[in-house]
RNA sequence: GCCCUCGUGGUGGAAUGGUAGACACAAGAGACUUAAAAUCUCUCGGCUGUAAGGCCGUGCCGGUUCGAGUCCGGCCGAGGGCACCA
């Protein structure tokens, strides 16, 4: 009998699988299709653990959808375009694109061995010229649409580099390879519409019913929608045409306790207010040099100019409020002015109190004058405050009905109107890179701005670009940007704005249903294939990858490219956690971090030492894996020392799917060792003499129960449970009698179990137990149910919520029969020390509870 | 700062409101072996007790319940996202 080698038999079953072509999709009317999927990888240069999590389990799903008797449709490709490509250009001087499709080769290289059901046919990568050709065919056919606009937007401006950042690469408000300080510049740039859709979006989330509920949270806050009161101020002494300062709130209901009236830096009035006075020039020019991310700008220190402007209170001609110049105030939502009430708000609080200014109560204690003096104070929707509004004096309701009151008031009163806003802005999907499927317009002296015309598609990337310094290198191509207007002839040029990548991952999940086709889609193939049944990936892409793609498959149906029946793209979504794993680091003299791999670093009695010197470095515990961090483990070392199956086995062991998993080392060897054990116990079966026709009775239930519980687990994403229940069963088939052909049917049925999981060991030991053909073309076993119901329960029996003792009684008994073996339990009369019980309470087949 | 999540033995983790620690890892003891590896068996939350048993225990404080790791409220800690990282 050989040992277990995993190299030996790996091999031979991926072949077996290509010679059968069992993972090729077919259309196939006569079957259920079954559509799974993986969020496709950035070719970032070698795998990581992550996508070895990711895509076994998407291997798991779509391997045991194979043996229920679906069509299963599993593709594979690359999220190609990006900036680690172009950086690794600027750093080596290479080329993006050769360095990309590098990465692509070595990663496929590591990715195949995993023995993952991949239909390859249909791989493509995003910046393959015939991927982003339909890209561009999309983007005509949304500009046609009206989903496309062009406006204003501001981007992070490195002033020496002369080139955009990504807030990425603002490090502590400075350009990352300039170090200069940041500013804020706008340039004319392309959005999608996806605010016009905000509301069909966020009401579609209570139709997704497979998704996790913490994503459909997520996305419900961040498209945002809120009600609230629009309306203006009167400017005292208005500048000429600013007699209104227009603002938006969804706290009217805190009106008499407004301080100020805040605007943004970027409001038009701010504006006006800079060309007159050189202070308020410079304070809206420090306001400017911040980075665009919002938590940058939330964690900055609050900081506000007044600008001697006055303005009326609506509902008090005599009542007189300032304006101020507000660093935290975003000019993209709402009207880009507020009003403060620093009394239930703890920035307007913060800001009040640092520049000295009243704070007014307006919430009261129901039965006396004391002030609600909690902050954020919202007034509860069904119980009743007592608040102080000017057209009602001081007045007694809910809070629902105190907000609602002072809109109507205000709509009444002219003054103001109810509105509904979102969070949601529009997307922005030019990028000042190379690296990215160009935008497929033409700018014109004569017609303005002009979309190429179809046939000339795709707009192809030039190779011939250099990379020596910062900025986007079509700027500064000697003739890429030459060419005639599509409308009138006339010598012309391309926009050199690509798009962000978000855009090609937006609808990549349909162009796998027909990667050939001479259209974005095949209308018959999305018919068949889509909606992604099953879609898997990180928690990290919770919003904005699966809210671009939900707005995709929106746009794409109004343009044609989908049926009717996909607007939403993935029927089921599961977030699997993050592979993290200690950071190493240590503080350089300028204050940044060098970072170190875990094999550079030494751990002794919880601290990390940097083995070329033996100095102490910093850890940071558990952080997402990152290049950039160098806390990535390289799955490679593992699937070459102990095989697919292991790395496989391991990575679905021990933690439940959606969590995040710290990674160590060990374990991995333990996942080899217990399918050698399997190998083990299979080929004992197949070499055993059958006793004549032994029934194991024990076995077979619990193999029943295994099927149960395996089934359970893959179907509810409970990987880690079906793995220790396999671990239970090969438990029990080891100690189970030898010789029984119900022991060769549980080995085989072991092996059926298992094949998801580690496919190549489960072929192999279904072969050794004389199985029918391809394991993965055996239909998954059925648990009978009569099998899995026991004659006999064990219940525990608690005295005043203690467990005392505990009785094993047929699950048929009453529960008047059972309460009195209970109740002569020795434990039990220990413990009720002579007490009557007041109450005794029997859950059948589950517990005993004696109160006394 | 805002939104979201998580917190259980030495470790990963299990537990439809019903026996907390399944299943593993590590560790310890033993068997086999000349020896080692491999394999097999046993022990394994803490305190206490010769034992039977008892007490404590799911980040902290409180609540609901016959019964809370699980539900509710408030804290603390860690992680993810915050629109140009993918």
């Amino acid at each position: 009998m050989s040992r277990y080698s995993a190299s030996d038999i790996e091999g031979k079953w991926q072949a077996a699988w290509d010679k059968a072509g069992v993972f090729t999709a077919k259309r196939d009317e006569t079957k259920p299709k079954y559509y799974v999927l993986e969020m496709f990888p950035y070719p970032s240069g070698r795998i990581h653990m992550g996508h070895v999590r990711n895509y076994t389990m998407g291997d798991v799903v779509a391997r045991y959808k194979m043996s229920t008797g679906h069509n299963v449709l599993h593709p594979m490709g690359w999220d190609a375009f990006g900036m680690p490509a172009e950086n690794a250009a600027m750093a080596s001087g290479g080329h993006p694109k050769e360095w990309t499709y590098n990465n692509i080769d070595v990663m496929k290289g590591q990715l195949k061995p995993l023995g993952l059901s991949f239909d390859w046919s249909r791989e493509f990568a995003t910046c393959d010229p015939e991927y982003y050709g339909q890209q561009q065919s999309l983007f005509l056919d949304f500009l046609d649409a009206g989903l496309v606009y062009r406006k204003n937007a501001v981007v992070n401006w490195d002033p020496v580099d002369m080139t955009v950042l990504a807030n990425e690469q603002v490090e502590n408000g400075r350009g990352w390879r300039s170090g200069a300080i940041v500013e804020r510049k706008e340039l004319t740039q392309w959005f999608f519409k996806i605010s016009d859709h905000a509301d069909e979006l966020l009401d579609a989330i209570d139709g997704l019913d497979n998704w996790p509920a913490k994503v459909k949270l997520m996305q419900s806050n961040w498209i945002g929608k809120s009600r609230g009161l629009e309306f203006s101020f009167d400017v005292i002494d208005a500048p000429e045409g600013f007699d209104q300062v227009t603002v938006y709130t969804t706290r009217p209901d805190t009106l008499m306790g407004a301080s100020f009236v805040g605007i943004s830096a970027d409001h038009p009035l701010a504006r006006h207010l800079e060309t007159q006075n050189a202070d308020i020039a410079a304070f809206n020019k420090e306001c400017r040099q911040m980075s665009t991310s919002e938590a940058d700008m939330e964690k900055a220190e609050k900081k506000g100019f007044h600008t001697g402007l006055r303005v009326r209170h609506p509902l008090d001609p005599n009542w007189e409020l300032p304006v101020w110049i507000a660093n935290f105030i975003l000019m993209d939502y709402g009207t880009g002015a507020v009003f403060a009430c620093p009394a239930h708000d703890q920035r307007d609080l913060d800001f009040a109190r640092k520049y000295d200014l009243p704070v007014r109560d307006t919430f009261f204690a129901l039965d006396n004058d004391t002030p609600v003096d909690h902050v954020a104070f919202v007034p509860p929707k069904t119980e009743k405050v007592r608040w102080v509004n000017h057209f009602a004096g001081l007045d007694v309701a809910t809070g629902e009905d105190a907000i609602n009151a002072t809109v109507d008031f205000a709509e009444k009163a002219g003054w103001g109107t109810g509105v509904t806003k979102f969070r949601l802005r529009d997307w922005g999907l030019s990028r000042q890179r190379y690296w990215g499927c160009p935008i497929p317009v033409v700018h014109c002296d004569d017609c303005g701005v002009v979309p190429e015309k179809k046939e000339n598609l795709p707009i192809q990337l030039p190779d011939d670009v250099s990379f020596d310094k910062p900025g986007n290198p079509l700027d500064r191509h000697p003739t890429w940007r030459d060419c005639s207007c599509p409308s009138c002839g006339k010598p012309a040029q391309r926009e050199t704005d690509t798009m962000d990548t978000f855009v090609d991952s937006s609808w990549y999940y349909a162009r796998f249903t027909s990667p050939n086709s001479g259209t974005p889609t095949d209308l018959d193939d999305v018919k068949y294939w889509m909606n992604v049944d099953q879609y898997i990936g990180g928690i990290e892409h919770a919003i904005l990858h699966l809210l671009y793609s939900r707005f995709f498959a929106r746009a794409m149906q109004i343009t044609g490219h989908l049926p009717q029946t996909a607007v939403e793209p993935f029927n089921a979504l599961f977030t699997q956690g993050m592979v993290t794993h200690a950071i190493y680091k240590r503080e350089n003299q300028d204050g940044r971090p060098t970072y170190f791999y875990p094999e550079q670093v030494e751990l002794r009695d919880g601290k990390a030492f940097l083995i070329a010197d033996g100095a102490e470095v910093d850890i940071v515990p558990s952080a997402k894996m990152s290049k950039s961090k160098n806390n990535v483990v390289d799955p490679v070392a593992i699937i070459d020392a102990f095989g697919a199956d292991t790395a496989r086995w391991f990575v679905l062991s021990d933690s439940p799917p959606e969590r995040d998993v710290e990674w160590t080392a060990s374990g991995a060897e333990a996942a080899g060792k217990h399918l050698a054990r399997v190998y083990r116990i299979a080929a004992e079966i197949a070499y055993e003499n059958l006793a004549a026709n032994d029934q194991d009775q024990a076995l077979l239930k619990d193999m029943h129960k295994a099927i149960h519980d395996v089934t359970q687990g893959v179907e509810s994403f409970g990987f880690n449970a079906s793995i220790a229940k396999l671990y239970g069963f090969t438990n029990t088939l080891a100690k189970s009698k030898a010789g029984s052909e119900a022991k060769r049917m549980a080995a085989r049925t072991l092996a059926q179990l298992m094949s998801p999981m580690t496919p190549h060991l489960s072929e192999e030991i279904w072969a050794l137990l004389g199985g029918d053909g391809l394991v993965i073309q055996s239909p998954w076993p059925v648990a009978d149910p009569a099998m899995l119901i026991d004659d006999e329960v064990t219940m525990p029996i608690q005295v005043n919520g203690k467990r005392r003792a505990e009785i094993t009684v047929s699950k048929d008994l009453p529960s008047s029969e059972i309460e009195k073996i209970a109740l002569a339990q020795d434990g039990v009369v220990r413990a009720m020390d002579g007490a009557t019980p007041k109450k005794v309470i029997v859950v059948p087949g589950r517990i005993i509870n004696v109160v006394v």
